[in-house]
DNA sequence: GCAATACTTAAGCACATGCTTAACAATCTG
DNA sequence: CAGATTGTTAAGCATGTGCTTAAGTATTGC
């Protein structure tokens, strides 16, 4: 089985890649519009999309010449399941009231 | 302020010392017995022990010629509060049920 | 068609990372 | 005290990371 932990919490270590995340959750984006508040080259930029892509954070796709980045659905599910597996046994308590709590509610 | 993510994310893309915290959600341990699992030298993985330290995720004390390293509970927190924050509008829903969860509290 | 736009490819460079071996403490044990 | 145990310090090395500039390749709009 291939373990992507090492490329997705490698990819959140880094700032400007998690700036870029921050920025795909309010909704796809262009290159040119996620490299706008970096001061940094577009090549820069590409290799930090690669990066996220890698790890499956992210994904994109090509319409004429512009490459539109979004968010992958779950793509931090490796991560956060893992860190929720590395509680304490003191805190061990909380994962068992979080079984009993009610599924989530309809909130329209 | 001082921005940590950097360094709690980079401490938990490598593999080995993912597998260290692993070991010490089961209890605190001198570096001899973190080092037994491994073939690596002593220091390779006192240097994966000092990555860990830096990013607040493990602490240690040393007595006598022993040092033994405990995880340091919250140490994740910032890892998983970033995460949490940057869920899809689509699964807004869990992050409503995750503020019920997520503060460490004194289970004595 | 021609120029502007939006990337892409390639190469290179400085610095960080993940190890190693060798040598050095410091502490316990008989 | 002598030797074994436990960790530390220092140095070095191969590879990875995070940029850069320069030059190229589609597309699109006039």
């Amino acid at each position: 089985m291939l373990n992507n932990l090492d490329e997705v919490f490698g990819a959140l270590s880094d700032a400007s890649r998690r700036a870029m995340v921050e920025r795909l959750v309010r909704g796809p984006a262009s290159v040119s519009q996620l490299a706008e508040p970096f001061a940094m080259s577009l090549p820069g930029v590409v290799q930090h999309l690669a990066v996220l892509e890698a790890a499956g954070i992210v994904s994109s796709h090509k319409t004429g010449r512009v490459r539109t980045v979004q968010l992958v659905p779950g793509g931090l599910g490796p991560a956060t399941a893992w860190i929720g597996r590395q509680r304490l046994p003191a805190e061990a308590r909380l994962d068992r009231l979080s079984v009993h709590l009610s599924p989530p509610e309809d909130l329209s």
